[in-house]
DNA sequence: CTGTTAGCGCTTTCAC
DNA sequence: GTGAAAGCGCTAACAG
């Protein structure tokens, strides 16, 4: 019996009532564990279930319930390193109780996220979770949905909705005050697309600390691709230019390999001659290098439970409030700034 | 109206039907293209269902169907990298009809699994697809489940069910064909944890395409992690060893990256001196090297979208048999075996 | 304590 | 063409 085709229909509770020898409404507050059913009784329900595998039909229950203990999660682009933490913590927070994830990839268009979006309603999920590839706000699902909806990474541009981003504006604080403490003040910034909103973003929070210090950013900030690539020509270009600058805020782990590349192949060390801060915490990145990577995290797991809490919450009728949040995120000192023992 | 808590219901076929001054089986022909209604009554119908945004209900539809339109994916390490491939396969195969996908983390965790899948069987899903992290077997769900199952990734370790992986031992063998046919007879292998059937499936292939050409592994194979600090150290080793190698197989992309930096560090040429083919094809690192990475990809995304392709069809009542099937890999040629002119 | 009854929202005969 | 009625599997009053 390949992939498994019982010819039996699967139990229903009449089956088990029936096996049971008492009503359906017994046998459903036995299983139930609704205490005005005599002892003996519910021993007998639950073995007859038992034994003929009962499972109880969701769809039934939500029928009833009008809760179907299901929420949506739409993402834009799977493939993206972001979703899949975010998607892990919301998975978490959820997976704790009765809920379930549906999990929609609309791919980045408009069309199949309008499609996935009704597929979703129409299946009555009790809440949607809205997951966006960057840190750029992105369309409103709007106010017409029936069911609450929070907005991940990718922020609303709608106030009215609830957004949970990170805060890029102190990641790039938090990236410059840390090489400032380890005695930095030649500092340069390495980034990718322009157009991003988080780098931006980082590059005003960049700026605050350098200011707040008395400082200024080593040339203007360098922008291209998110690559390893440009990272190292990057920082060819850099040390040339500026040969006297002693640390390079990165836009991301990527860019900071390559920049570690080319200041292996300069004869530069690292952290002593040049310190080195990635940003994104990409494990397999950061902990592989020489030496292993500075780096900003943005908690994307935690934001993940988060929403998903946030979700929660707005089910049961709690005001979960509106606007963009900007989540915390955290600083991890590895070995290209600080010097090992 | 913060997460949208639009207090009123949302509208019913009843609804819509009485807007439309019909019956509810009248409005639910209408609705559902079936041919003996009005022409005039249906666009009553359906303007009447337009104007409440009247969404059917899944699940009332569902329990009168007895098919819900859902799948339910059981992957065990949503974080791997294996996973995310063959989840949008699964996807993309699924999203372009009706059907929606019920995401299960089980985190690698027995208990947890059964939860899950108690939770997928009572929502009544059509069908399940059990994604392992690696591709040695793993403990069937059994035969006992009422839909059909296929395991992709990791293997069923019964032979009964249905599984797809993809084919380490032609992968081994295809990377070793590649180097020969490059002109190398020098080969060495470095891959990871001995304990994978991945890399001993490998082994195996590559042995065999050695055999066929009359040629031997130089040294042992060199087992320890999949991590780029292995490839550095087991490079360096070998080169010290063996200077005479002119190739090295490489059992991940990541081993393959640091046997790069490795290469570079000791002055060999890459792929003059010494050609380097990694596996997996891990586009960011093999396409961010120096030289750009030749490695083997397992086509998972396809993989994911045949897995996904049984279900259907066994949904539909074909016989998609049973046992291990193993998918054919490719080869994905780039500057570190090939020089570029 | 237990069983009867009435639905949840929808599709589907089967009369009219 | 259209509508009344019978459920899909289950829970929630309400009687007994």
């Amino acid at each position: 019996m390949a992939a498994n085709e019982t010819g039996s229909r699967t139990a229903t509770l009449s089956d088990v009532a029936r096996l049971a020898g008492v009503s359906i409404a017994t046998a459903s507050k036995a299983l139930n564990d609704r205490d005005d059913v005599a002892v003996a009784t519910r021993q007998r329900v639950l073995r007859a279930a038992e034994e003929l595998s009962f499972t109880p039909n969701a769809m039934a229950k939500g029928l009833l319930a009008g809760r179907t203990g299901t929420v949506g999660l739409l993402t834009s682009d799977l493939e993206g390193r972001f979703m899949i933490p975010i998607l892990m913590g919301a998975e978490d927070a959820f997976g704790a109780g009765q809920v379930n994830v549906f999990l929609c990839d609309a791919r980045g268009d408009a069309i199949r996220e309008q499609h996935h979006l009704k597929a979703l309603l129409s299946r009555r999920v009790d809440g949607i979770i809205v997951v966006g590839r960057q840190t750029d706000p992105r369309p409103s699902l709007g106010q017409e949905i029936p069911v609450p909806v929070v907005y991940a990474y990718a922020p609303s541009d709608d106030p009215r909705d609830l957004s949970l981003t990170p805060d890029n504006y102190v990641g790039g604080r938090m990236a410059i005050e840390h090489l400032i403490s380890c005695g930095r003040t030649r500092i340069a910034h390495i980034t990718g697309d322009p157009a991003y909103a988080a780098a931006q973003d980082r590059i005003a929070g960049a700026r605050a600390a350098l200011d707040a210090a008395g400082l200024e950013l080593v040339g203007e900030p360098m922008f291209s691709e998110w690559t390893e690539h440009w990272g190292r020509d990057a920082a060819a270009m850099l040390l040339q230019r500026h040969p006297d600058v002693d640390a390079v805020f990165c836009g991301s782990d990527q860019i900071a390999r390559g920049v570690l590349d080319t200041a292996r192949d300069l004869g530069r060390r690292v952290p002593d001659d040049l310190a080195v801060i990635g940003y994104d915490n990409w494990e397999v990145l950061a902990t592989n290098s020489r030496p292993q990577l500075t780096s900003i995290d943005a908690n994307l797991q935690q934001l993940g439970r988060q929403a998903a809490q946030r979700v929660f919450d707005a089910i049961d009728g709690v005001d979960i409030g509106q606007g963009t949040h900007h989540l915390p995120v955290r600083l991890v000192i590895r070995g290209s700034t600080i010097p090992r023992r």
